[in-house]
DNA sequence: TTACGTTCTTAACCCAGATCAATGAAAATG
DNA sequence: CATTTTCATTGATCTGGGTTAAGAACGTAA
């Protein structure tokens, strides 16, 4: 598969490249595609880099006696800088893609470097975690007290793409319940829907 | 009571320090008693000061239909730094006393006074921060997957000495059950361990 | 001492989610 | 296109936690 032909298509959609940017881009090595069910991190590997999500999906999980236990979901824009990679220690968690991928993978000076390049990225790259983690940790803090039926209802308001882009039994995972529950729970939503 | 002593051994966990270090702590006068249920921070206020509970547990929570929601004990040695004082905006937390505190309370400008003449102080500091949320952040990773009374036991082991000195039913809202379940649990557990 | 407030326990009932098993539907694969 | 794998649904059964209500244990003040 030629896959550098995949990523000047990809840069397509968003910008009209010169035959210079092009050589430029495929010389970049920065950016990079990845196979559905690629892993970019293992546990017990220190992250050599961080990322970001261009376009794809990628999960956070840990393995408990076998079983993936889902963390986090990461979509377009999202920036992903493992706690392995910041302190420099073995990880704790798996990423994996749940689609094709295209990612950049850096450290802090070779995104510098990048955007130097193509500062019409710089917008993608500005999402920083900041905003994101306050209101995860507010999400975080009361989950304990929501039942796994509230807690998909508030999966859908806050992040309803999720729900139509990844199988089912990983949003189960994710809210930390059986494949068989959410298919009962989304019947029951669907049937109180319909009476009211 | 010596409530000198107190700051001074705070600071001796994470650095050695000089007579002359030891005395300066001594004059700043920085510390508190509050007496127990004493409201550190409301919910809708701007906390204008953080905390360092040097003696006492202090409890972090929010109002959910009238009902307490408790989010963290706070216990000897526990920094404070409330989101409403980092960002300067209205609390979505409640701060309040569980037994009579003794507190050290500071700004940013009294922190970065003490910093200008103890630079040395820095790292310590910011270590600090740093571990403390790093260990939560695993807890609340997994929170989801452990059913009550996986919690509580996971509670034992990291914080025995919270089961010892918290009212029961505080212990129960912290762990997102009611108390009556609590109860049964423990009871459930004790008998548990006769059979074995 | 009694009276009272707080905290903890116990009982009875109900229901949501876990578990095990079977079937259906859809998607990947050759 | 057929076959195999993966994913989603459904049913039956069981259990732990929620809910309501009542009482017990404890400390504290009058």
């Amino acid at each position: 598969m030629d896959t550098d032909n995949l990523l000047v298509n990809y840069f397509s959609q968003y910008i009209s490249l010169t035959e210079a940017e092009v050589a430029q881009i495929k010389n970049a090595d920065i950016i990079k595609q990845y196979d559905k069910n690629h892993v970019l991190l293992e546990e017990g590997q220190i992250a050599k880099v961080c990322f970001l999500v261009l376009k794809g999906c990628v999960k956070r999980y840990y393995l408990d006696e076998g079983e993936e236990k889902i963390v986090e979901f990461y979509t377009e824009n999202d920036p992903i800088s493992p706690v392995s990679y910041i302190n420099k220690e073995p990880s704790k968690y798996y990423l994996s893609c749940v689609e094709a991928c295209l990612i950049s993978t850096g450290t802090e000076e070779s995104t510098q470097k990048f955007l130097q390049e193509f500062p019409r990225f710089l917008p993608a790259f500005m999402k920083i975690g900041d905003s994101l983690s306050a209101k995860k940790q507010l999400f975080l803090d009361d989950l304990k007290n929501l039942n796994p039926e509230q807690r998909y209802q508030q999966l859908m308001e806050t992040r309803p793409d999720l729900i139509n882009r990844v199988p089912q039994y990983m949003i189960a995972s994710y809210l930390g319940i059986q494949p068989e529950s959410l298919s009962r729970i989304r019947k029951r939503m669907w049937s109180d829907d319909k009476k009211l």
